[in-house]
DNA sequence: TACCTAAGTTGAAATGATTACAAATCGGGT
DNA sequence: ACCCGATTTGTAATCATTTCAACTTAGGTA
């Protein structure tokens, strides 16, 4: 339970039969630690720091590994880049697109049983929001008072609960 | 109703304030006949017979424009490109991640009314599915029966309902 | 109808994410 | 300590998307 522990990170390696390296270790841990859903750049320029010889293709390598085993998810919410996310726990996500972050949403689904009429096997279910998290329509509403300048598609939501 | 005749893409142009232009029909119309959303390049390829004028740029802004009025959906469901659908309408998605086939799921939603607590704007909802699609689970299991080669990933899914 | 201009189109070049590949290194079993 | 297949690394493709400036056009106006 302690993120910052290396031991439990090395079980969860071992336990799905991938070799422990330190790069893994890393990647794993830092993923855990960073619960804001980075894309690989950010993983990368960040881990570099304390591995100055760290690879970017180790962590296109290692995030591939990783997400065929369960231990992290690939989220496909932004139209250019992917985003990860530590575990497997399926969870909702809200992907602001003014300011790029993206936001767990916890929500109940009834589509997390994960099967569709026996048709098809599922593997992954996505549940994706895209619009405006509150810090940049709260930006743009103090802009829109000194300027009469809009966010790009940010208008007023007419839906009734 | 009738998806050749041009005059209700024309239409819909007007009716948002866009310019008609044979590029925005042509892009229009070729979504709404063929629904089994297509990438940029499927579309371009498919264009430029019979227009080879046709620049791929234009495939981008048209397919923006048409997106920020409602005119058409983009999926981000696949890891590398963007794939489109006409219309507005929310349903969800099934990838096939061994063909890329893209299925239309009806199902149920209830994250439909686009509110989450009032505290965020929701423009769009993305329900996604990944996984292997009966055609593929189907030719999935005549191979293991000459080979025992399996599909990357293609397991027996356990769980239950 | 002829004209005007902002909006739309085009193609080439730049950017950015991801993949391919071959050589160097390393984990873990013997 | 040794070995070998798995992993890492850096470089060079590849591929989707964006930028940009010149050219063209849709649609409003006289
Ligand atoms: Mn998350
Ligand atoms: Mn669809
Ligand atoms: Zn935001
Ligand atoms: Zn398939």
């Amino acid at each position: 339970m302690d993120k910052n522990n290396t031991d439990i990170y090395v079980q969860l390696l071992k336990d799905r039969g991938l070799r422990v390296t330190p790069q893994r270790l890393q990647i794993l841990k830092y993923l855990n630690i960073h619960k804001n859903h980075p894309d690989v750049t950010t993983i990368f320029t960040a881990l570099r720091k304390e591995n100055p010889a760290l690879s970017k293709t180790t962590i296109y390598n290692t995030l591939e590994a990783l997400a065929e085993h369960g231990l992290v998810q690939v989220l496909t919410i932004t139209p250019t880049e992917n985003r990860f996310d530590a575990g497997d726990r399926m969870h909702h996500h809200f992907l602001c697109k003014h300011c790029n972050k993206i936001y767990d949403i916890e929500i109940e689904c009834p589509h997390l049983n994960r099967m569709l009429e026996g048709e098809f096997k599922v593997d992954e279910v996505h549940g994706y929001f895209k619009g405006s998290c509150p810090s940049c329509l709260k930006e743009n509403a103090k802009n829109d008072h000194i300027q009469n300048k809009n966010i790009k598609g940010l208008k007023k939501d007419t839906s009734k609960c």
